[in-house]
DNA sequence: GACAGCATAATCGTATACGATCGGTGGATG
DNA sequence: CATCCACCGATCGTATACGATTATGCTGTC
């Protein structure tokens, strides 16, 4: 249902119900809601008569993202290392496998290989709202990590953080474990930094796409 | 339309679409686009022929929500501080002096007293997902505050403890507010958990509230 | 008297239909 | 030739209607 939406964005294009409706085989009613239930965790904008739109992300909000970031996942991570299982690890080293052959649309999960890492070791807190919290703010930025680490050549370094968290969840090293989470969150946000000022809003989506300045709704 | 909804809460009560669209004067469709919102929010669960229900707090839900707003608020007023304005402190009085007297269950603006209080130190700092992230959380538990407060004989501990942070922002004594921040809201967590242990989970609703076990959906 | 099984009725979820509002284009005018 | 206005088409938001699923009360039996 919905889960089409989270996946395929599109920073700036306009969403029509009807043509949605018509594309998944339903009538608007649960398209309608669909989009309600993503506006109300502020991943998308209904507009009155335009349709229903992606903000696009200003480089101060994805400042405020990540800094929300680094204040509640270390609590997640400190919280469920101890209790991380052998089934969590596996899930968190078959996230970190599908990331590397390049996906390039249609991932086989259903989830994004970078937030299936980072669920996997959060999920043995048991913190459900925490987690959730850490998915929405997750999946505001995720568009444009996907962007930029697309555009500039992979993110391979991410790739050797995560290993290294994996490594340090593995061992039950709780502080270094928090102390990388912090460091590559910390380089997350300078690379979507740098990349939202280089191209300040037009990379988005190569046609189609006309990226309204925000409001400041 | 949904603020209804957002102030008169009944944790464990079952709300029927039919009931609310007839109640309201309108049909279900919005009535259903409005519950999916809130439902994303987590602050109520959709049980497949029963109707909506505002999910029982659990002890442990609790001591999670106040350790994310302990982690989050305090990073949104040591920024929103020094952008405060008169305006903004004007607010927050007005919420502290709106508590006051006992506004039974219509509250004039429209927003609980104490999320007012909250949201009025914090809207300076410009942190539109960080705000939305706080004000789920704080609804999430606001029924139960409520409740503790009124059984408990008014929180008067509360207000005391407002107002010195409310005069802290006035000075601009950052790390003093934050500091005061986390000792309120660990002195809530307190209350809110010693509630939660005492009437296990009866209290809630006068009359009408079965309060089914959280099957840890 | 207690319990299992069934029929009824109520509720949910969605499809269809319709009025209201707004963007876009064509024409008229200065 | 540029600008303003009016009309039209399109989209949204909501009301009504209907099938599917299930909670609930009754009845028959053990």
């Amino acid at each position: 249902m919905d889960r089409m939406l989270r996946g395929a964005l599109a920073p700036g294009t306009w969403m029509r119900q009807d043509e949605l409706a018509a594309s998944m085989g339903v009538s608007k009613i649960p398209v309608r809601e669909a989009l309600q239930r993503l506006a109300a965790l502020g991943l998308l904008r209904f507009e009155p008569n335009r349709g229903a739109v992606i903000p696009a992300l200003t480089a101060a909000e994805a400042d405020e993202n990540f800094t929300l970031r680094r204040a509640v996942e270390p609590e997640l991570l400190r919280r469920s290392i101890p209790k991380l299982t052998i089934v969590d690890l596996a899930e968190a080293e078959l996230a970190l496998a599908s990331d590397r052959p390049a996906t390039s649309d249609a991932d086989p999960s259903g989830l994004e290989a970078n937030w299936r890492f980072h669920r996997a070791i959060y999920v043995a807190s048991g913190w459900e709202r925490g987690l959730a919290v850490v998915e929405i703010l997750h999946a505001s930025v995720a568009p444009y990590v996907r962007l930029y680490t697309d555009s500039l050549g992979g993110g391979s370094d991410s790739d050797v953080e995560h290993q290294a968290l994996l490594d340090a969840c593995r061992s039950g090293d709780v502080d270094g474990a928090v102390d990388l989470l912090d460091a590559h969150l910390d380089h997350a946000a300078t690379a979507l930094r740098a990349f939202l000022d280089d191209d300040v809003v037009d990379g988005p989506a190569a046609r189609g796409s006309e990226v309204g300045e925000d409001g400041w709704s």
